[in-house]
DNA sequence: ATAATAGTGTCTTTCAGACAGTATAGT
DNA sequence: ACTATACTGTCTGAAAGACACTATTAT
């Protein structure tokens, strides 16, 4: 490596990409019963070129005097009014064409925010800024076994709506194992409504909620300070993609929580005993 | 967000750099007991400043037409000559006063390879690159109980060690529990041996290393083709720093193992059937 | 025979999964 | 009384932890 000198080399742009989550409840229509939830992402219309008119993460470029996260942070109180919240990095996306202007390097951070920060939306920018429902589900996989190993292929399409827009778009995912090395691959096949590859980084930010609230208490970002057993109990479920048992799950995260003394009422049935968080829940590490 | 011009933000450099960790055997005094593993990262002792004969870990700067993982792989390969390896990106450092130069961001990637490349070092780049045994040890805790939440404090030795230098440095980690949120902080309070803030690099990429070995199969990235199940044992007791019990490990790796019908000879003590890693035992994602 | 490690059997405890039961508000 | 949900008890089987036992080579 030769004498450095700043100047010399061409630098890549830096930015970050943001992925805010949540889980609202859908409207009621039967009556009585409980709303179901929905999984949700914040993302904002973009209003200039490239991708002009397509839906994208919040983010933006990383400025010389603020670290990463709190470029991540700055960027979006300024676009959504968002603040105070839980973040974590989730990866950083460095391939060479995807930004079609100059080469872009972007960090994507995942957020978790309740549902009551649903409404402190778009802020001073006037950009459109809107929550999309968000699925995403595997519907082709494919496995070749090669010489000493094999190959996994998954194309899983990812659905992204709500009330003016459904978006939707095309991940094929490869996994290559070949003797003891396994390589993971993660590409937008199509991507008619959503900028960049803004989808992929949903994915994958997808797949990391749903590992990492398996095994920490992430999950109790998405909730208000005062729930019920049964909301807790939906949110797991609407991440997880599947039902649980209730007593099974009362029993997992029972250290989790603190009891208190108040309950929901006029619910048209059994009102239901309200939780908080227990801070000192002894998790284990990253 | 004003219309895009690619000159008018100043921009910060984009470097990889790279934990390459390996698992030796030590030296055997006594007789024919089974020699000792030791955990070990390749550093390079740096040829120019700043930080000119400090230790650091290999990397540099990501070139325009390549993609982060590349510049990655080209690195490794450039300065240890490392080639063909499980690799996965770790984490994106992102402070402003890490580099004293200018604006650093740098991404970096654990790499775990057989004790057989232990000999394949420093090539091309004249630099001086040397395998350091490494631990990590908590030597101090502190919990503060605050209005709801707490802060846990610890202080983390980092030691790296061979036959011709022993580098130290201590590691703030401070997790901040306020109500539901958490934030973890790492800080390098200490390190007058090694470059930059990479000693907090390396103590995050150990605990990386020690979560992931529990629930996936990237231990067997460390072992060569063909291992006994004493060897496999040794590789987890040294990462996990700890010892475990015989019949319950290897309960819990028989599936991810195959056996074979070869056997180690000339121990000086019965020989042991050898066996190589299991391509399509099924792990859980990420 | 002895040193040293290889490899197995089984008891216990813990935890995940399944299911069935009882309890309580609102209409 | 009926609807809808809240909440609990317990059986089963799988996995984790602990420990003791047998087996096999080189000297």
């Amino acid at each position: 490596m030769a004498q450095y000198d700043a100047s010399k080399y061409e630098r890549p742009s830096v930015t970050v990409d943001i992925l805010v989550f949540t889980v609202t409840d859908e409207e009621k229509e039967n009556y009585r019963k409980l709303s179901e939830k929905k999984l949700r992402i914040l993302l904002i219309k973009r209003g200039e070129h490239p991708y002009l008119g397509k839906w994208a993460l919040p983010g933006g470029f990383v400025k010389m005097d603020e670290s990463l996260d709190e470029a991540a942070l700055r960027e979006l109180k300024e676009e959504t009014n968002i603040d105070d919240i839980y973040m974590e990095q989730l990866y950083t996306w460095g391939d060479v064409g995807r930004d079609p202007r100059t080469r872009v390097i972007s960090t994507a951070y995942m957020s978790l925010v309740d549902s009551s920060t649903l409404n402190v939306k778009a802020s001073d920018d006037a950009d459109d800024a809107k929550w999309f429902t968000v699925s995403a589900k595997t519907f082709q996989e494919q496995k070749n076994v090669t010489e000493n190993g094999y190959i996994l292929q998954q194309l899983i399409r990812l659905s992204l709506s709500n009330d003016e827009d459904d978006l939707s778009a095309v991940i094929k995912t490869e996994k290559i194992v070949e003797g003891k090395v396994t390589k993971i691959k993660r590409e937008v096949i199509e991507s008619p409504d959503i900028a960049f590859d803004h989808a992929k980084i949903i994915e994958y930010g997808l797949e990391r909620l749903r590992n990492k609230i398996e095994y920490t208490d992430i999950a109790f970002n998405l909730m208000p300070d005062l729930f019920t057993l049964t909301e807790l109990q939906q949110v797991y479920e609407v991440i997880l993609g599947r039902e649980l048992l209730k007593a099974n799950f009362r029993r997992k995260i029972a250290d989790m929580v603190i009891e208190t003394n108040k309950y929901t009422r006029d619910s048209g049935h059994r009102p239901s005993k309200l939780f908080r968080f227990n801070p000192n829940w002894i998790s284990i590490s990253e």
